[in-house]
DNA sequence: TTTGTCATACTAATAATTTAGTACTAACTT
DNA sequence: AAGTTAGTACTAAATTATTAGTATGACAAA
C-alpha cells in the first residue's frame, strides 16, 4: 500500500494537473503551450514540476517521438476528492457537516447549485 | 484595506489558534501547556509560532504581569469561513457547488448532518 | 545580595515548494 | 557534415514554514 494521492496538490501541482486532466494526456510542451496563455513561467519549470508529479505518482509517462508523453494515474474527480477529505479533515477534524452548514449560512451558493443539492439529497433519501 | 486574514492559516499556525479560540485569550506558557498534553514541542516554539501570528495580525498582545496575554483578532467562525472561501477558489474556482454536491456523493455526510442540511435549505427557502 | 526561574528577543537550521538556468544529447535542416 | 532546435537531466536559488537553541533581562527566593 503506496498511499499515493492522500497528499493534496500544492498550488502549482494542481495547476499543472488541471492543464493534463484537461489534455486528457499531454507533452511537457503541450502543457507549457497551454500555461503561457494565462502566465508567464519556462518551460523547464514545467518540466520540473511534471516530473515531481510522476514522482509523486500522479502523472506517469512513456516515450512518445523524443519527446514523453505524460498521463495521469488518477482521474480528477478522485484527486480533488482526496484533497477536499484532507480539507475536512484538518480545518473541520473530519466532519463535513459544519462545512456545508457554513457554506449555506454564509449563502456561498447560487440558487441552482441549492437546487442540485436538494436533488440529491431527494436521490439518497 | 489591509486585507488581514484573507490567507488561510498553515497548520501549525490553525493549531496555535485553536487553542487560544478554546481559552478565548492565553499566554504562551498556557498555550504551550495545552499542546504539550497532545504531542512535544518547544516553548520557543510556541513562542515563535505566536509571535508569526500576531506579524500577520491573527493575535494581539498586551502585557500581564510579566508577559504576554495573546487574544484573537478575529472569531474563528469568521477565520474558517475565510480559509474554506480560499480552498473552494483554488480548488473549485470559486463555485461551492460542485464541493458539496461531491460530499454528498461520497456519503461524506451522516443522516444528522444531512438532515440539518436539509433543515438549513427549508429555512432560506 | 547572590542565585535561579521565567519570559522575551534574536538567531539558526531544516524541509518543502517554486522557479529557472546550464550542460548535454538526439535529431532535423540545409 | 555543420549548425540549429527540441528535449532531458542536473543543479541551484529564493521563499515559506517549522522547529528550536542561545543570550539576556527581570523578578523572586534564599
Amino acid at each position: 500500500m503506496t498511499n499515493e494521492g492522500t497528499k493534496p496538490l500544492t498550488d502549482s501541482e494542481l495547476e499543472i494537473m488541471e492543464v493534463v486532466w484537461a489534455l486528457k494526456r499531454g507533452t511537457v510542451r503541450e502543457v507549457y503551450e497551454v500555461l503561457l496563455r494565462h502566465r508567464k513561467v519556462a518551460y523547464t519549470t514545467v518540466m520540473t514540476m511534471m516530473g515531481i508529479l510522476e514522482g509523486k505518482g500522479h502523472l506517469r509517462r512513456q516515450k512518445e517521438g523524443r519527446a514523453f508523453l505524460y498521463i495521469p494515474t488518477r482521474p480528477r474527480q478522485k484527486v480533488i476528492a482526496s484533497m477536499v477529505e484532507e480539507f475536512v479533515s484538518r480545518v473541520f477534524k473530519g466532519s463535513a457537516g459544519p462545512l456545508v452548514a457554513g457554506l449555506l449560512k454564509d449563502k456561498k451558493l447560487s440558487p441552482e447549485e441549492v437546487a442540485e443539492i436538494e436533488r440529491l439529497l431527494k436521490e439518497n433519501s
